[in-house]
DNA sequence: CTGAAAGCGCTTACAG
DNA sequence: CTGAAAGCGCTTACAG
């Protein structure tokens, strides 16, 4: 049984065998237990479960080995106190689109499981008087080992600033770049509105309408500002007084939907800047006893489950939520590695998606 | 200067000011800190923050006031490394609907806010193999103060029985009792069936069909037994050819919906047990030309945004998730505290809203 | 590459 | 009603 290597002293298979033995109450291990097992102190332990590189080759795969099989768990809190840096993720969010929310969830997830870290979900009202000082301590007392941000949050500057100031790591994810690249994820909406104006000038409309969100909302304004430059370069532009201002919600889609009717010379086609609001331009149609794309096409943006839900099924530009949780919680943890070098992605294209609820001008 | 109280030794507020002064670094109080100023031991400050009643009530106030001044935070690593226990509340979920999920979310955290407790969420899959162990361990190792299941892990007796080795308070959401009281939150979707199917009775419908979930989802079957004993007290029922088996998707509806249409005769109206496969029939029967509900009445479940988003908006049963995650929340907390009479509600009963999908047969 | 000592900020168990 | 001591399971800072 001559080992190829030195530090043949210690059998970590007997050591499990032992604890499994001398364990019969069913403890959980501590490090304190793995580190007697293994005949080494904890520090030792500690550094290998913090994947530190200054530990013996040998002792290192042997000692992990130990740990699997005894089924030791570092305890979260424990380190937490030490090091004043918890295993715990934030997601604060203040979009209203349910779809999205989860999508970003179910992202950050996709890269968290298995790594010890949880996410704790932070709706928040960005309006509210005490939006800073309540995310500032739920940051603080939590020691938030980072924290993603999802528009229009991601868009505050103040929060930003008392991320930094807390030291606290953080990736924002938004339309456009708003800080360092090892903190953004960019989710270049100005070319979902560029696709969106290109399809609907392919298709030869010209006279075509506008609903916005808010102006305070980056991705509105980055949609529009899209769509206008993907007008012009057939040509074409939207007139002032087709330029409806909404709120992304379904509601005030229905209602400037509704107005669009009014307009004369009537659009042949419409963008609105999500599909929530498409989808209320499409239901104001349908109230009005029209049925659409007939009179008017309409395009939507995001392509979350609306989309397909409605009738005529939105043609629309794709925001690949899950996608961009992903890559925001990669991020996440590249940028607190330090030394590791930034290889993933940090931008999504919106993709344009052709249903129904687009056709060619009738006239 | 006469106090109305003995124990006019401690002046607080001058502790309050001494802290502030001295502290010029901005480091945050500790327990020792608010102590020491108190001039109480430790004990006295962790059983204000506990609410332990064994504290003289001049104490308490005074400290209290201390507490507020000086912004001490007790560290909930701190106490749950010391205690076993963390201040994380864990909501295990695998339903599909992001609507559902975000609307429990929400109630979760309207009870959470302001506690000091946080919202870890954690979706899964049942069929995974290691779903129970995966769950097991996250319950573990975050050492959570209690967990909240929804339909359907929350019909997992397994998980349940887990849960309850591990002691580990937990309540489960679903359609009828599972557990005992103190532990459920019963959503009674058979009222909700039974709302669906009068209604339909009393529009004059006879040729009634259903589109049903999976069997294995207890949700489905309540809603459709429901529904029968609602149209059984109209001496109706519904045909063993016109109960179709979905699967909560819209697309199940979509394809279910098409098969609707070769039933000969052709039902008049047709219950789906979500509003998903309710949206998807709604489809099924625009790509067929038809204009519903001219040739037939669609009833969904639920009224998330999907109800309202398609044409014609659903006619369907509510079911309200964020009381639900409301209700969810506060009897977490009650079954913890013990000995605190339970007051709050433990059930939901569906609304049916009447809106534009369904109306009286033609003919 | 490895370890001994001190400490993170609380609670527990006990004593009075 | 209150407190002194010990300990929860780790990491830090230092030393070698």
């Amino acid at each position: 049984m001559a080992r190829s290597n030195r530090k043949p002293e210690v059998d970590y298979a007997a050591a499990a065998k032992r604890w499994a033995e001398s364990n019969s109450s069913g403890r959980k291990p501590t490090m304190q237990d793995v580190a007697h097992l293994a005949g080494v102190s904890k520090k030792t332990i500690s550094r290998i479960i913090n994947d530190s590189p200054s530990v013996n080759e040998v002792t290192r795969r042997g000692i992990q080995q130990l740990i699997r099989e005894i089924g030791y768990r570092p305890d979260p809190q424990a380190r937490g106190l030490a090091s004043k840096r918890s295993f715990l993720v934030g997601l604060i969010t203040d979009n209203p689109t349910p779809q999205y929310v989860v999508n970003i969830q179910h992202g950050i997830l996709d890269v968290l499981r298995q790594t010890g870290y949880e996410l704790v979900v932070h709706p928040c009202d960005r309006k509210s008087d005490s939006f800073l000082e309540d995310a500032k301590r739920f940051i603080e007392v939590q020691k938030l080992y980072g924290v993603i941000l999802t528009p229009s949050v991601s868009e505050d500057e103040r929060l930003a600033e008392e991320l930094r100031e807390l030291g606290c790591a953080y990736i924002r994810i938004a339309s456009i770049a708003l800080d360092m690249e090892s903190r953004m994820i960019v989710t270049n909406d100005r070319e979902g509105g560029k696709a969106a104006a290109r399809h609907l000038a392919k298709l030869g409309h010209t006279r075509i309408a506008c609903v916005t969100g808010r102006r305070s909302f980056r991705s509105s304004t980055e949609r529009i500002a899209g769509f206008e430059e993907g007008l012009a370069e057939h040509g074409l532009s939207v007139l002032p007084e087709y330029m409806l201002g909404g709120d992304y919600t379904f509601e005030s889609g229905l209602a400037l939907g509704a107005d669009l009717l009014d307009l004369d010379p009537p659009p042949t086609a419409v963008f609105a800047a999500n599909d929530e609001m498409a989808a209320g331009i499409l239901q104001a149609l349908h109230v009005a006893g029209r049925t659409p794309p007939d009179s008017l096409s309409v395009v939507g943006f995001d392509d979350f489950e609306t989309a397909t839900r409605v009738w005529p099924r939105l043609t629309t530009a794709r925001t690949p939520a899950r996608k961009i949780g992903r890559l925001a919680a990669e991020r996440l943890f590249e940028f607190y590695d330090g030394d590791r070098e930034i290889v993933a992605e940090n931008e999504t294209i919106p993709e344009l998606v052709e249903r129904d609820s687009t056709r060619r001008p009738s006239h």
